[in-house]
DNA sequence: CGTGGGTTTGACTATACTCAACTACGGTGG
DNA sequence: CCACCGTAGTTGAGTATAGTCAAACCCACG
């Protein structure tokens, strides 16, 4: 199901410019909107009291985030770089007070959120930190809908943000991509810039993205 | 938002025993109906072809589960003990064709749903066999309700579950229950029933000298 | 009461973390 | 446009934690 900005008929909405590192929400706030990124990346995130982080998804644009269903944030969005949003007002609980097409719209929301955590989770599940990383590179591919082999891929957050998505430690991931590298299977272009040099993606084949529901 | 038996008017429904081990679904079915829990427990995973499993969420009395949007199975759903369940009867896409009611409700279940994945993350997340134990014995007490010290807990599942939903191996999680024992934090009374000692759960608290009792 | 699978224990190994230092990139200002 | 500086990223060495393999154990089921 495609969401299509006539589903959100009624609500009042505006753009957003947020720089990099900007919070858009943080976490045990009261949720009054939900948004939709337009363009850049916006990492939705857990911060912990020792200072670490947990990142539990990262919004490209498409995507709906912010739907908080209880009225209250469980985690903080800030944005990974200059990103271009649109705000959607919703008095709490979002989205259960809105017009008919707006229900299902925030339903299907949800369950592509849904899809995204469960992916996350398969992912990370009994994998090591090649296949974490190699999983991470396929999914941020098909989102930039590369296929094709020697595909240029653009990184839109640092490298502390994957390490916090896939779990790992910054040099970790560090070494793992030159031994990927040293494996032929990607080229590293500076910081923010990956060519793909292997198309044929089998971290045990653990399927792409999971998508599930409830 | 709670769900009551009226949100699901207007869906057939019939109540189903599943036995230990039976499959309610398998992944890549059509989806054509939902569940509640009742009684038991319902473990939704994922299959390898590896022989592993990855378990994504248990489902506990009270739970809905099985609301996949797209009309497909992406995890299978199995009974990890004797379960007592409502079906209800929906066509696909799940819940987006049934009453405005249902659709308030279905949302409101995705919603719980990303509740319980966002929750799974983080309590893999950066933490260590130990703290993955207490996080889940933890979340178990709460959800039979259980708060004060000395409480029996019952574990609806096997050794074997609980590791795959933790992404440790089996060998670690008994290892990592006996050091909780000696730590005098659990107590461990056949294998499915577990005493909790201290009702101070610090999970994030490392510091402390292991001391392991011979 | 007997059996078998789930669980536990042990020894060893491998992988990722930690701490520390070095490097290089990117943003800023001259 | 270039030089500078600060931060993000990388590299190295050593350690710790969890995984693996193998075997004993024991509970639960028939």
């Amino acid at each position: 199901m495609k969401l299509s900005d006539d589903d959100f008929d009624g609500l009042k909405r505006w753009r957003i410019s947020a720089p990099k590192g900007r919070m858009i929400y943080d976490q045990d706030e009261e949720a009054e909107a939900f948004y939709r990124v337009e363009s850049g990346c916006v990492r939705l995130q857990v911060n912990r009291e020792d200072g670490g982080r947990q990142i539990l998804a990262f919004h490209l644009p498409g995507d709906i985030f912010g739907l908080d269903c209880d009225g209250r944030r469980h985690a903080a969005a800030e944005a990974a770089i200059r990103s271009e949003l649109t705000r959607f007002q919703a008095p709490p609980p979002l989205g259960m007070s809105a017009n008919p097409g707006a229900a299902a719209a925030v339903a299907c929301a949800a369950c592509e959120m849904v899809n995204a955590l469960a992916g996350h989770l398969m992912g990370l599940g009994h994998a090591n930190a090649e296949d974490r990383v190699r999983w991470f590179l396929g999914w941020l591919a098909e989102r930039q809908g590369i296929d094709a082999c020697n595909a240029r891929l653009h990184l839109p957050m640092s490298r502390r943000d994957i390490a916090d998505f896939l779990d790992l430690a910054p040099e970790t991931l560090s070494r793992t991509m030159r031994r990927l590298e040293s494996l032929r299977e990607i080229e590293v272009m500076g910081t923010r810039r990956i060519v793909l040099r292997k198309n044929t993606r089998r971290p045990s084949d653990r399927g792409g993205p999971v998508m599930l529901v409830a």
